[in-house]
DNA sequence: GGTGCACGTTGACCCAGATCAAACGGCCTG
DNA sequence: CAGGCCGTTTGATCTGGGTCAACGTGCACC
């Protein structure tokens, strides 16, 4: 590529603008007012864009900042030296990245852009100075960071406890209910990630997901071409969760 | 019991002070200075007395307080409604219980004390006033809260890739590291807990963790008289964990 | 507009761990 | 000190999902 990789762009275009973003509602901003915003506006710093499959950061890298995703769709995962590794998670827009940082002054899990996406850097050290000012903000980030501990016993119970199709129902309907939220289709979506990575995520080999796939299509639960999903029963998929197994 | 419940007693010896807690150095004061923690010692409120069995919360209880545990030994659980259960942590003295109920402001799992026990009760929105006023406070907690996170994460690996007696080993590994933290031997030390609760914790049948001591002691790697275990051959655990699946 | 390759599906077989069952041991209580 | 009970161990058998293998399929890149 003959051209450097800092093109030169509109500047206040690149700037991250909070009080613009539509995420506000789902993001960090959630619940300030709109003076408040407007200070974390200038603690927001430049936004990023990476392309599909590159690095956000690596485990190992220093943590400096958080990252709001604006657009797109990443995945964490943690590689063990044998080889082996798990998919932690997967985030979309206005969910925020690289807490597993701040314990260790160092990331602990990688995390890679599922799609082409854009995120907000937000500097850490004048997160924590902005919300000593803000009981606002300090008080959502907590509650950001809680959350993130729930979704994990979650995850932990899905895996400790859960069948292979229970699990991949409970993955189907919290996608459906996160894209929702978005102001997406409930029914229908477009998986980012390949049968791999929701096996790793869920704890099952990619050909059993593959199969649970084709058997929730075979009972008219959801009807699944390639990465398109749709679901046809949702109340089926629920139904699925609430069972005893056998 | 014709006594009440609450007896009295000096009272000044139920008040926390974080300032005489020989657990400083584990716990929330950690990095603080004499005159920050002499702040801390008023913050956090009463001290707390449970007999093994009782719960500190149960999912559903509205949230209003962290608690450090000062002398004791804990689990948490969530419960299904199917009757599913998991039993996401086990948590011993200097952790900090309750960061769960922060993001909905109701608890999200059960806190159980597996042995008489005592915390001391940080009422959060007077840590979120002091952690406004106080940097150290404010870093150190975020840093507490993320390791949640990233144990959280180990145990999903944990969970999602390892074999029955991995999984054993890594279980036994963190709890002598633990104990070593706290000044107990890293070698011999008394579960708190059920085969079952093991069990649960790591995903598997308690017939399984039984036969997988049994298979630890064979080998020579522990021995284990009820709940008693010594720790023979530490490498020998670690070696298990780090080698690859068949 | 082919063609190569990564991703996905499906089938056959196998095995780790679940399930079912029985017996044991330490302890608490009467 | 007997009896009962909870937690644990151990054995026998079963099975869900892993493993291995072959074959489709759609998209990216010449």
């Amino acid at each position: 590529m003959p051209a450097p990789n800092v093109i030169p762009l509109n500047l206040t275009s690149l700037k991250a603008a909070c009080s613009q973003c539509n995420l506000r509602e789902l993001c960090l901003p959630y619940g300030l007012t709109e003076d408040e915003v407007a200070q974390l506006d200038n603690l927001v710093g430049a936004r990023r864009k990476l392309k599909r499959g590159q690095h956000l950061y690596r485990a190992g890298d220093p943590f400096e900042a958080l990252y709001a995703i604006k657009i797109g769709f990443f995945k964490t995962d943690i590689l063990l030296e044998d080889g082996r590794d798990q998919v932690t998670g997967f985030q979309m827009a206005g969910e925020i990245l690289g807490m597993d940082g701040i314990g260790t002054e160092v990331h602990t899990c990688n995390s890679i852009a599922l799609e082409d996406s854009e995120i907000c850097v937000i500097p850490f050290p004048q997160l924590e100075h902005l919300s000593r000012e803000i009981r606002a903000l300090q008080h959502h980030f907590h509650k950001v960071m809680s959350r993130e501990i729930v979704r994990d016993h979650g995850v932990m119970m899905l895996l400790g406890t859960m069948r292979a199709e229970e699990r991949l129902a409970a993955f189907l309907l919290n996608l459906s209910q996160r894209f929702t939220a978005r102001g997406y289709s409930p029914q229908e979506f477009h998986l980012r990630m390949t049968r791999e990575e929701i096996g790793s995520y869920l704890g099952l080999k990619l050909e059993t997901v593959s199969r649970a796939f084709s058997r929730f299509q075979e009972e008219g639960l959801i009807s699944v071409h390639q990465k398109h999903i749709r679901i046809l029963d949702n109340a089926g998929l629920k139904k699925l969760l609430s069972h005893q197994p056998g």
